[in-house]
DNA sequence: TTGTAATCCTACCAATTTGGTAGTATAATA
DNA sequence: TATTATACTACCAAATTGGTAGGATTACAA
């Protein structure tokens, strides 16, 4: 039940993003690879994942790169992990299971996945940066 | 993040043990085996994590199995996820990290470890099994 | 006292997932 | 048009996970 390595790089990248918002650019990845000890190449293919539904504005060119649409107020926990890994500590309700009404165990997952998505979407970056 | 098939099982073995309390008896896991559908050799194996610290009561022999050694309502779901899989969505605390002052994510996970673990120790095996 | 039913333990293996690399294509702009 | 950036595809190695096999040990009942 760990988040994996690929959530964990999203949730740095987009700290590193939510605390330079303010200074009205757009980041490299260059920039928060060197930053940030990832790997420049893996780093671009997590934006793949991350950048799904135009999650970020993004530049190409001279000068381009990422930035929050809008104020990290705005991104929560819980959608980093949705785009990357995915949210929740089964498939019970995801693979749509047909089990479901005579399962023993079902109950207990229910109860833990609508906490845990309650908890990840009750926390946006701008409580994790000092401003 | 998800729960991995072998705490998924543990889950699964720990309410079949709860809801035949009261039966007073030994089970097996040739019976769990064949009640719940998982392999007997692949229980066998998780048998041996899961009565860590001696958590449950056993008898080897004719008429032997396991038995929680006292009411459903004293098995917590963290408990048995600790033991099988362990507890936390990162390592930063398990791994004493020394970083951990000069990180900017760390009071993410801190946060987020801290909530998940309080809910998995909030929920027992009582609440799961009609009576 | 011996056969049987059960857990205990160790070693092994196959499939999947994860973490990461390489190379090329595309776009923007100075 | 050279440079700086992202976008995309294919590939690969290591780790984890899920599972199997077989023998050792223990308890009990006939």
């Amino acid at each position: 039940m760990k988040i994996s390595s690929k959530g964990r790089y999203g949730i740095t990248i987009m700290t590193y993003l939510a605390k330079h918002y303010k200074e009205n650019r757009y980041i490299s990845l260059k920039e928060i690879s060197e930053n940030e000890d990832i790997s420049f190449k893996y780093l671009e293919k997590l934006m793949i994942s991350l950048n799904k539904d135009e999650y970020l504005d993004v530049k190409k060119g001279n000068n381009g790169g990422y930035r929050l649409k809008s104020d990290p107020k705005n991104y929560k926990i819980g959608d980093i992990l949705r785009k990357l890994e995915g949210l929740g500590l089964t498939e019970c309700d995801e693979k749509n299971c047909e089990k479901k009404d005579d399962c023993s165990t079902y109950p207990i997952y229910k109860e833990l996945n609508n906490e845990l998505i309650k908890m990840m979407d009750n926390k946006t970056l701008d409580n994790y940066i000092e401003v």
